[in-house]
DNA sequence: GCCAACGTTGGC
DNA sequence: GCCAACGTTGGC
């Protein structure tokens, strides 16, 4: 099994939004960068657990945990001209983009925020904490899984 | 709101 | 295939 962590902006799609979904899941369409799209449709397996994080607003970090309910399938944002997620680039025959179903487990006890992370030096190789990182899906290892659970 | 860091685009 | 220009991310 592997470990990962979602980025949602709060104000777009927050983990309380998650847990009120139908069946606490939806589909985590928009994601827009090769490098974590590949991360879905080559790692990512139904039934991994994922650290949902809040980016983009006054604390940022980790609040909650997920599970991947259904691996990657092509995200239709893509094709849907009415979409800001739309690419013109993604068609029904060759789909550029993908996503994974995510699915609300619980909420952290508290917020672990990126400013309490950050000096960790358990967390050095974690991409989330490294300057300039952009990834929005990235990989955890078990390790830092752990360590980080263990801090809540 | 600023801006550094980064990814993508497209001309050559 | 290089790289400048541009757009976006996301912390602060």
């Amino acid at each position: 099994m592997n470990y990962w962590l979602f980025k949602s902006e709060p104000d777009t799609f927050s983990i309380t939004d998650l847990k009120n979904m139908p069946n606490k899941t939806e589909h985590w369409d928009g994601v827009r960068n090769y490098q974590a799209r590949n991360f879905m449709m080559n790692d990512m397996k139904k039934g991994d657990l994922a650290f949902f994080y809040h980016s983009n607003c006054k604390i940022p970090g980790i609040v909650g945990v997920a599970t991947i309910t259904k691996e990657a399938y092509p995200d239709y944002t893509a094709q849907d001209p009415k979409s800001p997620y739309h690419d013109p680039k993604s068609t029904q025959e060759n789909p550029r983009w993908y996503m994974v179903d995510v699915k609300f487990i619980r909420e952290l006890k508290r917020t672990i925020s990126l400013t309490e992370l950050k000096p960790l030096k358990e967390l050095n190789e974690f991409p989330l904490v490294r300057k300039g990182n952009r990834l929005s899906i990235m990989p955890v290892t078990k390790k830092e899984w752990n360590f980080i659970l263990g801090l809540e």
